[in-house]
DNA sequence: ACTGCGGCTGTAACCGGTTACAGCCGTGAA
DNA sequence: TTCACGGCTGTAACCGGTTACAGCCGCAGT
């Protein structure tokens, strides 16, 4: 910057105004300073900005992962909402570990003006500890314990999505319903989980045999789908923890010369974009995944703009049931 | 870092050091230092540190959409290869429009080391008027034109991927063959447009009403099934540019009642994870999305580590032939 | 000619770290 | 006792912007 104020023979403090139109700039200076910005491409260092402003215009975001459709239709929603707010996003992932939590976090101080983070097994106090005081930060899908101190809680119905699909399938004459379950230590896996036992329970039917392990992947619904197709006495249902699991299930079915809906239903979870673009279209649990992103967002700038700390709130979207040709009832389009 | 360095009873310098063991520190002040600093829940303030040490190992994406798989796959490789060479992310989705362009790139500007630019309708000049000299650049399946100036370019083999589907599709046997194309403005779809028109031509046959305009999306893909199906002659074959279009080609296709590949095959590109697991499993043309952004950072990370401005050198990337059932021929696994 | 005033512009402090350089202190040798 | 030396620690400049405050200049009014 000095440098264009030395070749339109300025001062720094004019140029800077100049860019800002944070006061007045007489007409030739402002064209003698345009000419100079643009012969020595001159844009302004935001780092430097940040460190005066106290103020980035950047939201940081740290998933677990970036695989498949649920982070991508997420990314989508922060990413729609933060440009509404006029926020930058900066992305970290931590594939899990505690350490790369840590030193995801703690790259973002100074950096963002909020966070989002979701981390199914990440506990309250590790995100503060690593964290600036004041900062307000979000937490997506965490345990819906009550919010703790100054962290916002985010979080789907998972329990109710789950249980209105199980009674789709009671009510569509299934008795032998398999669960294909997500990765072990998710939160929202065990929720689902959880919610599939209790209807089967209420019921009054076993799931011995009915639980395969999976870990959100289409491979591993592939597994669990050739595993169920070859038990003795098959199920008549399955209902897999996500979409992509349950694809993969559809696959392997197939595979095997078993047709769905016709010998075996497959449902879903999270209802991504590609769901009803499967054959069949496939019945699932809709999860506003971007409404979530969104909601995070606006949460975050409002505690930002307000320049007050975040209320820490727990909110939990609802979760809808959607019918397709899957499970054998419903519009087959 | 003045407080803690009051609590403390020392100076800045030393919590400084203290923190960055980049010089001697007496034991017991270390100790000190480090009560201090968790009392306070100090965490350094990256801002400042970028700003004085002009390094930020953070690089900066720019891409024109976050939606479907392509992105999220591509994103996934560059946080991989980020997270190897201990670089963070910075993303900034302009949607198409060149205003939002200009204002990624000019937030990213002090913020990053160097900036992954995919668009397709942007120039080079674009990127160099909105960004600092010396900053790294690479443009992710642009024109293929010579990389100019100071930009790498990044590219995969969209003819060859397009010309070996093409001949695939011919040698099974198919005259009429359509094609689903991409977005009409995006370079890629440009070239297996072109590529699809040059096979069809090669082998002495008409394209007439064979060509309908996708935008990438499950959606169009659908309409243009819905639209094929109901033709007076239908293809035998359909190419789409993307296998987001080919799934959704396929599920209008079986609600018309037509069997895929039976009755009519379909063929994607990009070859997604997902691909293998669509009913029936889709031919594809593998495009290694991940390597793409790992390739790109690579390029980066050596640039800023050797402190030298990027080699302005244009890379193709490889394509292959995945022949999966949807056409007809191979495992129909 | 002098004062008042408004429009531009310049000087310098500040944001929060890093680091070159200088200084302090205690110990061992002369 | 004096001096050299090495291990810690403190001071202050610097990164690149922003902005409060002061100053300059020209013009209108008296």
């Amino acid at each position: 910057m000095y440098d264009v104020a030395r070749e339109a023979g300025v001062s720094v403090a004019t140029v800077s105004r100049c860019f800002n139109r944070s006061g007045p700039v007489g007409e030739q200076t402002r064209r003698r300073i345009e000419r100079a910005a643009e012969a020595l491409r001159f844009v302004p260092n935001r780092a430097a900005q940040s460190l005066r402003a106290v103020r980035t215009h950047t939201l940081g975001v740290v998933v677990p992962d970036l695989h498949g459709a649920f982070f991508s239709e997420l990314l989508r929603g922060l990413d729609h909402a933060a440009r509404a707010h006029r926020y930058h996003l900066l992305v970290a992932s931590s594939h899990g570990s505690q350490e790369e939590i840590r030193a995801a976090l703690r790259s973002m101080s100074g950096r963002v003006d909020g966070l989002v983070v979701m981390n199914p097994d990440v506990s309250a106090s590790t995100v503060e500890a690593n964290l600036p005081p004041r900062l307000p930060v979000v937490l997506l899908g965490g345990r819906s314990g009550p919010a703790a101190g100054t962290l916002g809680v985010l979080g789907i119905d998972n329990a109710a999505g789950a249980g209105a699909m199980m009674q789709h399938l009671l009510g569509l004459g299934h008795r032998r319903i398999a669960h294909v379950a997500g990765t072990a230590s998710n939160h929202d896996a065990a929720e689902r989980l959880r919610a599939y036992r209790a209807a089967m329970a209420a019921a009054g039917l076993a799931t011995d045999g009915l639980v395969f392990d999976g870990d959100f992947t289409e491979a591993s619904g592939y597994r669990a789908g050739a595993h169920l197709a070859g038990l003795d006495a098959p199920p008549t249902a399955v209902f897999a923890a996500n979409d992509a699991m349950a694809a993969g299930a559809i696959s392997a079915l197939r595979a095997r010369g078993l047709r769905v809906p016709a010998d075996l239903a497959v449902a879903g979870f999270d209802d991504i974009p590609l769901a009803r673009y499967l054959s069949p279209p496939l019945t699932s649990v809709h999860v506003p995944i971007s409404d979530l992103g969104a909601r995070a967002v606006e949460r975050l700038s409002a505690a930002v703009e307000a320049d007050a700390p975040l209320i820490p709130r727990q909110e939990t979207l609802p979760t809808t049931l959607v019918v397709r040709a899957s499970c054998g009832a419903g519009d087959p389009s």
